[in-house]
RNA sequence: UGCCGGAUCGUCUAAUGGUAGGACAGCGGCCUUUGGAGCCGUAUGUAGAGGUUCAAAUCCUCUUCCGGCAGCCA
């Protein structure tokens, strides 16, 4: 029996998963909890430039409000002046659209609910559920309990309503020092969860706010602000991390004591990658610390990273496809991201030759001041991006890589006496080694068989490596920026005894200034990218390439199988 | 030893009582004028022990391990 039937008929389409979260908001739709209305947001902190574990979120986010034909806020949290700055906001504005979730006109500041948030705040302190406190920050601390002791009711826990909210207007007002004062839930000192230990909802920050400026000096706590946030916009479902968890009780607490309509918090895994930091204040350091150029260093895992180190928007919303959603902690290997790139710019990117270490070839039996054009095709998987003229010279550029004195076995490229085809030209063979007095290669003398050209039908003579090449007299110079992991360990930050600045990469950068290009790149554009064949994907550096020095990153390497014998 | 979560190939992630599958990584092979790409093959993976059931990754019980929480950060 043929067990492989062809059965055209019962393909049964390929089931895509949903994660626990589409299935929370697929029943949410049965049962028409939200009156079938779907309405996310992503709420960043304008604290910091975003990553590629905010992209996760973002995509999450955005991907739920469009497969389920609703709605996607991008919505600032900026609720702690001292910490903000336009600077990130208007980075994060960028990330955002630049990875293409549409939030449209739905751009919001929680800073603008402040008055509103105000008043909440009122209603509770009417409603007995909400304090101001005269403890210090330290004394909050001890009477907080610990994890295993519940705490103590603060002294002024039982203020008449009518102090409180006299207090809270000259909170407000500016009568009180920072750290003076706080409003506090009035909730339960003794609750096992200890969010819930009469949590601290404003405090006094006399810092100038980057959108309020000085109009406010209480500023609302993230616990506080956030549902009201959520409330005001009419979000259905507030998509947040893990760490958040806990808080939720909390988050459920302040709307239901204002009656307010009630968004359902839920929490999925954030993402972890190996051989790279995450965390916001981290990645700050490095910055301030000067271990990479700026927040859009292509070696950081930001946005502005990844953008500048050649990733596209499409191969990071891949990227954030393919890891999937879910609640269990996870590192996801960094490979994954690279063959998103790699999967992408295989089928877009256009060919070209370059050679990053070269090393001059010359043709001797090729005419003094012969050039030809071959022939080159600018991309094998997709035969509609064309073609186009290379031109061949007695003279050329191969990399040093491609020829090696003393082979191992299985090396594939050029040897003394050795043959190798050149790709979209001839087959050479190397005659003799020039060398200085140290013994250092200078250059190599080769001849060329004309017979074997390419593109001519194929010749008796078969050789077993291609290498690429560009012809001296018609390349141009650039630089080229190699870069490799920023860190050496696979979880940097993890490690008891070391700080992650201990792993940091020494070579994660290196940069050739005396790369040779085929002439064509000289009217790259920033945002083309370009794969130098046999070598990997690069990329116009859009901040310091211009006309008379391009600059080019490469975005990954290709994957190479070859690996020289270790001596 | 408080509370809340979590545990499926190396790494992620599916299977929602009915054949444990996919992707990445790895390994082997084919092919190749990019040692790229592509194609084919390749897994002693359900934390452990009991139980329910014709049937358990899935339900129940106990155990183990991992993560988060004691900011006037988010």
């Amino acid at each position: 029996m043929n067990e492989n039937l062809n059965d055209t008929q019962n393909i049964t389409p390929e089931k895509t998963p949903v994660n626990f979260i589409k299935e929370i908001i697929n029943n949410d739709l049965l049962t028409a909890k939200y009156g079938g209305r779907v309405h996310t947001r992503f709420p960043p902190e304008p604290n910091g430039y975003l990553h590629i574990g905010h992209a996760k979120s973002i995509c999450l986010n955005y991907g739920i409000a469009k497969d389920y034909n609703g709605k996607f806020n991008l919505r600032f949290d900026d609720t702690n002046p001292s910490k903000e700055d336009q600077e990130y906001v208007d980075s994060i504005i960028e990330d955002v659209k630049w990875l293409g979730a549409d939030f449209e006109d739905r751009l919001f500041f929680g800073s603008d609910y402040f008055d509103q948030m105000f008043n909440w705040a009122i209603l509770l302190i009417e409603k007995g559920k909400a304090y101001v406190d005269d403890l210090s920050a330290e004394e909050i601390r001890q009477h907080r309990g610990t994890l295993t002791e519940p705490g103590k009711n603060s002294p002024y826990r039982d203020r008449p309503v009518a102090d409180n909210l006299d207090l809270f207007h000259r909170m407000k007002n500016g009568e009180f020092k920072n750290g003076e004062k706080v409003l506090r839930a009035k909730i339960d000192m003794a609750s096992p969860n200890i969010n819930l230990r009469d949590p601290i909802m404003y405090r006094i920050i006399h810092d100038s706010h980057h959108r309020t400026g000085d109009n406010w000096c209480i500023y609302p706590t993230y616990d506080w602000a956030h549902g009201l946030e959520d409330s005001i916009e009419n979000i259905t479902h507030s998509i947040c991390t893990l760490e958040f968890e806990n808080h939720r009780p909390l988050y459920d607490w302040f709307l239901d004591e204002l009656g307010i309509y009630h968004p359902q918090q839920i929490e999925f895994a954030r993402l972890n990658l190996n051989y790279t930091i995450m965390s916001k204040r981290k990645l700050l350091q490095l910055v301030e610390e000067k271990h990479v150029s700026a927040w859009d260093d292509p070696r950081m895992p930001t946005i502005s990273g990844l953008r500048r180190r050649g990733y596209t928007p499409s191969s990071i919303r891949n990227f954030a496809e393919r890891i999937g959603v879910a609640k269990r902690d996870n590192v996801i290997d960094v490979a994954l991201l690279e063959h998103s790139i790699r999967e992408e710019l295989n089928k877009t990117a256009k060919r070209v030759m370059a050679v990053l270490n070269p090393l001059k070839v010359i043709i001797t039996n090729y005419p003094e001041n012969g050039v030809e054009e071959v022939h080159a095709v600018n991309n094998p998987e997709d035969l509609s991006m064309g073609a186009r003229p290379l031109p061949f010279s007695r003279e050329i550029l191969i990399e040093q890589d491609d020829f090696m004195e003393n082979p191992p076995p299985k090396y594939f490229r050029l040897t003394p006496g050795g043959e190798v085809r050149l790709r979209y030209a001839y087959i050479i063979k190397c005659e003799e080694v020039i060398k200085d007095q140290d013994g250092n290669i200078l250059e190599l003398h080769c001849t060329y068989d004309p017979d074997t050209k390419s593109g001519t039908g194929t010749k008796n003579k078969k050789v077993k490596g291609t290498i690429h090449w560009v012809s001296l007299p018609y390349s141009i110079r650039a630089e080229v920026r190699l870069y490799d992991r920023l860190f050496t360990n696979e979880a940097p930050d993890s490690d008891k005894g070391k700080s992650f600045l201990d792993f940091l990469n020494p070579d994660s950068l290196r940069i050739l200034r005396d790369c040779r290009l085929e002439s064509s790149l000289a009217s790259a554009q920033v945002n083309e990218r370009y794969q130098f064949e046999r070598l990997g994907y690069f990329c116009l550096d859009n901040k310091d390439s211009s006309p008379n020095k391009l600059v080019f990153n490469r975005t990954v390497s290709l994957k190479d199988t070859f690996k020289l014998p270790p001596k």
